[in-house]
DNA sequence: CACTTATTATGAGCGAGTCACAATAAATGA
DNA sequence: TCATTTATTGTGACTCGCTCATAATAAGTG
């Protein structure tokens, strides 16, 4: 059993499962989205850089960029932020983020899996088949609101 | 009466409630806003110079940014696209994206005021008061269904 | 071990939007 | 009606996040 779900090993394995080649960049990148979800490609590339000290920015875009494709990351981009990566993937989680601080938190799909909600659709609209209804709530968390903290320029 | 929606007069009555002056140039976008509704400044800008040849870019970005802050337009940011603006505004309606070709429909909302859902939080997370909650629908229109168009790049 | 081809590094470049500051023109009052 | 004040717009440089083309490297294969 060498699959324990955020090792090395259980890394290998996917990228193997997906045919890609199993390299010491795309080992660090994952590692790094795995100890900071919710982070920026920058985040991530900092971090990574702690295992992998030449590791540069454009492969770092490149390999989140295919991992995302095959599903084994996940991106979503709030307003005013750089797209945020994380590991938790194919449970179609929601995302709560902080107009103050722009902290992020995971919330919970009731239903576990896309789409949760079905559109009620204007009476001029030319439906579509909806495949993912993704829900971003905005709000501020209990620090910002102690400080009086207001939405700044965040949107 | 000279505040039919969508008029020269309504806007200008709108702007002066709002305590900013009534330019041609705010007019003009928000002639433009109304009659391309989802659209991005490029979009506005080009509509807006029909009727005012010498507005620049940066004025648009200006006044979109200003109009969005005093929720007389409604600025939306989907995923590999830049911001789209709308007139339609202080409904809570969300929004439906075709990932073939981009195109957008509105969705109603059934509460009709935010936030219209309330998150199930993670037993780890720190809650947040929660303001909005926006729903983005991902689908494929029938055009590019039938035409058998792939989500191509945009994710 | 050599070789093939995916992957990564290098460096230029792009789209969307922002910033600082000068020029202009709405609103106000004389 | 005109002069004044100050919001608004125009100009041009610049940033951020990311992509593209191409060369160098290294993972997997026979």
């Amino acid at each position: 059993m060498t699959d324990t779900p955020g090792t090395h090993e259980a890394w290998a394995a996917a990228l193997h499962a997906h045919g890609r080649r199993v390299t010491k960049q795309r080992l660090a990148v994952l590692a790094a989205v795995e100890h900071h979800p919710h982070s920026p490609a920058e985040t991530i590339l900092a971090a990574a850089r702690q295992e992998l000290p030449e590791l540069t920015a454009q492969s770092v875009y490149v390999v989140l960029g295919d991992l995302t494709d095959l599903q084994m990351l996940r991106r979503f981009e709030p307003p005013h932020s750089p797209a945020l990566y994380e590991t938790r993937v194919g449970d179609n989680h929601h995302h709560a983020i902080c107009t103050g601080c722009g902290r992020v938190e995971d919330v919970e799909c009731a239903v576990g899996h896309a789409p949760c909600l079905t559109p009620h659709w204007d009476e001029d609209a030319r439906p579509m088949t909806i495949q993912i209804a993704d829900v971003l709530y905005q709000g501020i968390c209990e620090d910002c609101q102690r400080s009086h903290k207001l939405p700044a320029e965040r949107n």
